[in-house]
DNA sequence: CATGAATGAGCCTTCATTCAT
DNA sequence: CATGAATGAAGGCTCATTCAT
């Protein structure tokens, strides 16, 4: 009752074959679809042990989020290689380069995702959190590069439109990954292909906002 | 047992009611959570008018599917008001506003994208159907647009990208709209909003889509 | 409402229709796993017309063994063929082929057999009637052969055993029927099959009949 | 999942009270119409009890007729009390008596009987089952015998018959135990009773065949 | 008379959770 | 700590029957 935060080191095994089973198994089937005997099962455990170690089967998922969160973002972090003082150009593409990478590899650190797109169609409890801790600061870091690209005084709804425009590009091939699994069944997705996938977005995306930036000169005049 | 067509306007009542009540509680929920009995109450039917009308709960998805497609598409189909010699920057701009509309009114409208969208996220058996009968057409045509754009010879793979890049725009705000809500909680999508954006789509995507010309061209010659 | 019985004439088609439908599927699935729709499907008909025709499916079923036994006694009365004065022998030997005939073959005169095996096994509302009706005229017409062949005074229950042996006997190979296709697959129940079974029976009966009467008189003694 | 064997004695409870309880509803209104409420009623355990020990409504039967078969036969084997070296109609005489005690009395014993009557009428996915490790091996016991008592060298086709007509003599009590409980509502079937009617069918029986051997024997001449 | 539509009861099953060891 | 056993709620579906036309 008391021990569901910080007890990782408690049992070495049980707790931690939990997380790992039920992270797959979330992110495979969705909170809905997902049965505690399933987990169970992957995990070598007895059904009961989630109701000792996590309480709920939906305390047990908001554990998977945080567990799988870290190990996404340890792997790639945001700012993964820039230096300070890089230019806003070379922050934003590593930002989508990243961003493209967490997402769409087929380690565990893709759980994250995985888990949070069926947040985005279907919120949870966990939502909030899931906003308020990655989405919100997620946004502000984008939105600062983008601030710059776009130079001076633009209106917030400027920076939020264009963060919304780089932001989707990479979330599309998380979103309609089965889609496009569907339409081009030949298309693979490995390393060369998201690289190319990164650079064609930051390309398109650094394009737009450039333009953007003249025209609102123009109009400024 | 076959007369989905033909009695249309015969029966004003129960079979039609299930499919607004069903839609609906497919939208909110997503067709595991989703429980006939909801349906039901909604439609104020019995139970087993579901059965007797549309034989299974899977089979009443499905029916509900093209319903709410028909809906959706006659409303705001890919060419609203476009006449045949338009340049495709205003095709563009209409198929771009089109969709908009389309995924984030209030109106019934909008419950094909609420339904699909969860497709893309967890496919049902009624996915592939989906694919071929909505998806592909929707890129086949915007592809067609873009090509023009791009113009020449372009690699298919070009097309394809910057396909991806207008849509992906587009659907995030079908994709993250509780997000969006719960991020900028002040923020509406009225119809002047709704158009905002998909002149923000649009005008970006151009102005991407037209450097890439250029570039696409410096490195031919 | 007041029409249940005798309206043979009333609707040509509908009603003849339904009891044959329903004979056959009762014969095959038996009162539970019988289902209106199915019966009304085979039948051509509304599945409102059996409630209307025949109020209940439980009276309608009673109404399909009134129908199926007189179809079978027609057919195959318990003294087909035999003349006045004939010795008991003989019409010991008539009454097994006629039941034997009557239960194994795969017209429709079989079904009031399929039927009525059911009921020896789960009787329903409908088994008095059967057993009052068709198994005691039976048991009584085939006592008086058993006792002629006994002759003299012989204890109701020797009678009573002994047409149970004989009666036993005829209905096995309606009881057991789908076994004995498990276990002898290459076993047909052609004309010729069954009156070498009815001989063999008969045969079988008649020495124990007499081996009995030597018995009896000597224990008389 | 697989512990059916090894735990027969460490649950006393639950397990064997669902069996006992199943078997008799079984055997009482057959696997249609036996429910899993009405089971678990009268073993005094929750529905989910079933599922959780037996997976489903359709194994528990198959489970229910290995155990009451187990039953039936420790108590009643087909050589009960027999000696090597037995003559044939001694060996007869007590498979006669063995098949009819183990079929007709009170005790749990029957339950294997009035079960597997059903499947004669109404074949289950159980059947091949029964028909194999059951009612073959019966035939092929009796069969051995019939053929000592017919002597010699005698068609398959006779000792089939023979087989037939003891057995059939046997199940008819059993077959018709409804129908016989009406025609002679004060005929009652306690342990004299059942011996009487053992006797009878033996002695019906080894009458015809002796005589049956003797006329074999005139024809072989 | 006949029909399509609608009803309500009931059934089997699944699942997350809890209890006793 | 861990486990097997047990629970109750809920869900989808089927069926015989009735209603209104």
């Amino acid at each position: 009752m008391k021990k569901n935060h910080q007890n990782v080191e408690s049992t070495p095994g049980t707790r931690e074959r939990i997380l790992q089973a039920a992270a797959e198994v979330f992110a495979d089937s969705g909170f809905e679809r997902a049965t505690v005997r399933e987990i169970c099962s992957r995990a070598s455990v007895n059904v009961a042990a989630i109701n000792y170690h996590f309480r709920d089967k939906e305390n047990l998922y908001i554990e998977v989020l945080k567990y799988s969160k870290e190990l996404a973002f340890k792997k790639y972090p945001h700012d993964l290689g820039t230096q300070k003082g890089d230019s806003p150009e070379i922050r934003l593409r590593v930002f989508i380069r990243s961003l493209v990478l967490r997402i769409l590899g087929d380690d565990p650190s893709s759980l994250f995702g995985r888990l949070v797109s069926r947040e985005y169609i279907e919120p949870t409890s966990a939502f909030d959190v899931i906003v308020e801790e990655t989405m919100r600061p997620t946004f502000a870091f984008l939105s600062e590069i983008i601030g710059e690209l776009l130079g001076g005084k633009v209106p917030a709804m400027r920076v939020h439109m264009c963060c919304a425009s780089v932001i989707s590009q990479c979330l599309f091939f998380l979103y309609a990954r089965h889609a496009l699994a569907k339409l081009f069944p030949e298309q693979k997705f490995g390393r060369t292909e998201m690289e190319a996938i990164a650079d064609h977005i930051a390309g398109f995306s650094l394009s737009a906002i450039k333009d953007l930036r003249k025209t609102m000169k123009g109009e400024r005049k």
